[in-house]
DNA sequence: CTCCAATCATAGGCGGGGCCTATCAGATCG
DNA sequence: CGATCTGATAGGCCCCGCCTATGATTGGAG
């Protein structure tokens, strides 16, 4: 049985005229009376009463239409969904970012992702990087902003900017009184972030293993980090599109001597279908960023 | 866009994997992989993610899955439905029966058509003869019991047997002393029935145009015309299949000379497509009625 | 009563599309 | 690096739906 046939079925029944109903489905009177005389020898039920001048439609014809009619409108509103659904660049898009990057990041790209992908509805979701690598592969993601690769063929990811690491120092810190600090000298005291943050693994191969670490104290977000420098517990490194944020929360901000730094990258699937829409997002964030990396390139914050 | 094509779809989204899918729906995998590509390519819309192990429905794919698992469902419930409504000999029967007949008839044939024909349901609808006509030719019944013969070729009817008249006396009546009356006797002070009514008509003509017709007096139905005989207002002329409830009205019965009468028919639409339920039904009639037209036949009461 | 118009059914032929097997191409893994 | 598993591609076959032409009935007009 055919969707075909359904169509067919329900043109005879309601103009109760082969010949109409030909005209009206767009096939020729024969084709209409062969099918339909096949679709009752498949069903095993007469569909209509054919008298000399109206085909009338029996009672049992009445019950099956019904599901017939059901049929049809479900595959019309699989198209008009498919119609709406066609666009790669539209409907829902699932972008893991990470924690130390979307509340300074984010901000930033709202409005033009909104300009140059109109259709998009991105819908954000932060998370640290393992978590992150999880959903994308588990497909409840369908990309993720990172600050390192992606390891392993299945999912494949592209450089968008870099993001220089500064030194962050509480304004009575002795090295607060250099225009720059070399990495070495901030280990001493520096606090990290938390298990599980990759700024914590970034933070410390660039600086040097230290006892200090924050010693008790668990930074598990970048403004507790912050709060905690602010208040005289040590010093940090931060990302610089958390420069605004440092700042305004009391603390004194200097370069670093090797212009440490991570390089923030899109990674998806490598077999993600919407690639387009991925390009399109990154193209999106590393022209915003652009101006930014040209800022840090000339050493200002 | 075809039904099967989401029958595959469905198969391969469940089992996500093309070959198992394959195996499933009993095609082979690369009728499968075409037929899924066709699929898309038509819609506009990957449905699936190619991996090496997997084939991962897209968020587009699982927003379309539901209306194509309707549109399964309903064809499969139309499918189920015509299964049951096969045997013409099951379901509905809408059968019009006159109200000269209907009471005295269907209390006879009740059993022998649910021994008969367990699987229908007959629905009797109960009406005068033209209305019957015109209700059998609005396809709102399936066939009428009548005792004319019906006119046009889009009608079709089978005699089924014969009813004989009787006189209906009332016990005082001077005509109650004979054995037989004849019907020009009867139609001095005969009553008949309101117009519409099919037995009016051929009472009247079985014992010639009279005078009195039960004057003012109508009588819209048999039994209201048998307590207007009893209570001594005329005679009348009553159908045989009466004869049980005329008489514990109080009336006397007696054979008319001409043994005049009524054949009883079944009607339906030349082009009624379940006319082997109409010729079961009226075998059923004629069957359980034989007995009855011998009985006439030989005088009895 | 015959002819004509209308209706649905039938016949024959054409072409598209779905199915198969065989094979290719890429990924994964020992 | 080959073995194996995956889905994709190619070529050929055949069914089936479509068409036009024609037949069979019916109903109405002249």
């Amino acid at each position: 049985m055919n969707l075909r046939d359904l169509r067919y079925l329900l043109a005879v029944a309601e103009h109760e005229h082969f010949g109409r109903a030909a005209k009206a489905s767009g096939v020729s009177q024969p084709t209409l009376s062969v099918q339909i005389r096949k679709l009752e020898d498949q069903l095993g039920v007469i569909l209509f009463e054919r008298a000399s001048k109206q085909a009338a439609p029996t009672a049992a014809c009445l019950q099956l239409i019904d599901h017939a009619r059901g049929a049809v409108a479900a595959t019309e509103a699989l198209l008009a969904s498919a119609q709406s659904l066609r666009d790669p660049l539209a409907g829902r898009f699932r972008l893991g970012i990470i924690p130390t990057l979307a509340p300074y990041l984010l901000p930033l790209i709202f409005a033009p992702l909104r300009a140059a992908l109109p259709a998009l509805e991105p819908e954000p979701w932060e998370d640290q990087t393992d978590a992150l690598l999880d959903r994308l592969r588990s497909h409840q993601l369908d990309a993720a902003l990172l600050a390192t690769e992606v390891d392993g063929p299945d999912l494949t990811s592209r450089a968008l900017f870099d993001e220089p690491f500064l030194a962050a120092l509480p304004p009575d810190h002795p090295l607060a009184a250099r225009a720059t600090v070399a990495e070495a000298e901030l280990s001493q005291d520096i606090l990290v972030l938390s298990d599980g943050h990759c700024l914590r693994d970034q933070a410390i191969e660039a600086c040097g293993q230290t006892a200090a670490l924050g010693g008790a104290l668990r930074a598990s977000s970048l403004p507790t980090l912050m709060n905690m420098v602010a208040a005289g517990y040590g010093t940090t490194l931060i990302p610089g599109l958390a420069a605004g944020a440092a700042q305004d929360a009391g603390l004194t901000l200097r370069p670093l001597q090797g212009r440490p730094g991570r390089t923030l990258r899109i990674a998806w699937r490598t077999h993600f279908p919407r690639r387009v829409a991925v390009e399109a997002i990154g193209d999106v964030v590393a022209e915003r960023m652009s101006s930014f990396a040209r800022r840090a390139a000339t050493g200002a914050v």
